[in-house]
DNA sequence: AAAACATTTCGTAGTTTTGCGAAATACAAA
DNA sequence: TTTGTATTTCGCAAAACTACGAAATGTTTT
């Protein structure tokens, strides 16, 4: 009676991410936050994105959880930025899965 | 009074693909019909991961919709496989967002 | 036709997500 | 200290997600 293998801390890592990334909300935030023009502030977003204010805190919040985001406090404002370190890490993460067909040259995208 | 923006598809698209992944049974099951060996059938699975069979088709089922993965039926089993064109799909938006910083060479990632 | 096997669908339950407006908080300016 | 601005938290409701066991489906073997 062998035991049923739990997920690795791998897998659970990576569906956290994607988690994170799983709502246009998300992706429009850190798609923003990720150009040139780089950080802003929860007001200036709200104007650009079909959602309440309060919706988008909740968002902005669940990317701050998930740390892929940070909020600095700029009274009386809090302009929020991409949290370069762990966005990093969640990057690679992701595009390691993305690659997990890497070593089979059959099966390249073109 | 101007109308706020919607979310553009691509931007919806994402978050679909994300939502996918956003489960470590599916990371699981991506990864595995990934690997060399490449295609398996449902109870070759459920053995390595811990769920119930009922709950792992459900996840089989949703991987199925979002177009990541196929069914091809080999009496008296199931065998799924990536869809390789949507997979490639997939990735190259996945990768796309990923990389939505490139343009600034202050921000790469080590 | 009956038994066995692989897998899915159904019914149900608990949890989480998403959304909004109203109220609360925090700070700056008047 | 009152007013105004920026943002979040609260309270609530609807919808979606996750999970399981039991029952159903479809196919092969006996």
């Amino acid at each position: 009676m062998t035991a049923k293998p739990k997920f690795t801390e791998q897998q659970k890592q990576i569906a956290l991410i994607a988690k994170a990334l799983s709502h246009p909300a998300r992706v429009y935030i850190l798609e923003r936050l990720n150009g040139l023009n780089a950080c802003c502030t929860s007001g200036e977003m709200i104007g650009d994105i079909p959602i309440a204010r309060s919706t988008l805190s909740q968002h902005l919040k669940e990317l701050k959880f998930a740390g892929l985001i940070q909020g600095d406090i700029e009274p009386p404002q809090i302009k929020y930025c991409i949290n370069r370190k762990n966005w990093c890490i969640a990057k690679k993460l992701l595009e390691g899965f993305l690659n997990t067909n890497d070593s089979n040259p059959q099966v390249q995208c073109k």
